[in-house]
DNA sequence: ACTTGACCTCAACTTTGCTTCAGGTTTTAG
DNA sequence: CTAAAACCTGAAGCAAAGTTGAGGTCAAGT
């Protein structure tokens, strides 16, 4: 399967959707979403350019941190599809990404540091657990580390 | 508005949604769900915990960064809700979490600089654009850009 | 030529994560 | 005590992101 494939220089919706793991319905929803496009042959089947498949990678990539795909389609949307891409629109959209995905970024960091930070508690008090320093110094057990969480926070690990 | 409400043990389902930004048919959703819990008053009303309001920053962290509900509960399920909470299990399920976060950043990261190195080019080739080193050397019009992309790859950006 | 696997469209269904609505109960402020 | 504001349940609806199915066409190998 996909003998001949490595050589042509478009895909059909199989191939497309075999090489990017994507699937076939996927993709037809995709086009249909405006996300990629195709021509068509004589007979009404799709071809895609070879290029589609990095931008259904990038698709795949950005869905899978959690960008939805209006926003995505809203990104892609200036970009060339065969044409020479606007610079300043391109240059302005990759700023904008920029800064989105930075945020996404910091914000799952700070979500793995706050887990980090409270392991050993259980309460999630997000940082500010009262007990994220007393990990070396308290047993599990017994009453003390319960009356300490609960002089921090009543509610806290009650 | 919320008067009293610092000095309570205990939150409304109208506090903790004010308080979390959470609309209250989302937190009723989340009990359903079991990611939180409740006491009922003897009128039948939900009463939280003031950790709740930590539990529910989370599950709304971890959301916005793409993390299903499923397995945000699943995450979530381990934790005490007003027990001691079991220090292996929450170890484990910590390190899991950890790795599926750190594998998140990279991701994101990656991304992130597959669209900075694209810049200029718009081809969307993820790293292996045949213009991510031209960017000084060549202007962005006339015909030499072109049939370079081209050499590169037929189909990219043609 | 013909059969078989890939494709086509369109409509309906699914899942996730909620919101909205209707109709009734509880709490709270004056 | 009463009226408004907040709460309750259950059912229905919605948007996103597809999947599944029916019924039909296209194309590739033998």
């Amino acid at each position: 399967m996909d003998t001949v494939a490595w050589n042509k220089s478009e895909l059909t919706v199989g191939e497309l959707s075999n090489r990017s793991g994507v699937a076939v319905s996927a993709l037809h929803f995709y086009e249909r979403q405006g996300l990629i496009t195709s021509r068509r042959t004589s007979g009404n089947q799709r071809r895609y350019k070879r290029a589609t498949l990095r931008r259904v990678a990038l698709i795949r990539i950005a869905q899978r941190v959690g960008i939805p795909l209006a926003e995505i389609n809203r990104a892609l949307s200036c970009l060339p599809d065969g044409r020479t891409p606007n610079q300043q629109d391109w240059e302005e959209l990759s700023r904008e990404w920029q800064a989105d995905l930075d945020e996404r970024i910091r914000r799952l960091q700070q979500l793995r540091d706050d887990f980090t930070d409270c392991i050993g508690c259980g309460c999630l008090s997000l940082r500010r657990c009262a007990l994220t320093n007393m990990h070396d110094e308290l047993g599990e057990h017994g009453p003390g580390p319960r009356r300490l969480i609960e002089d921090a926070d009543p509610a806290c690990c009650g």
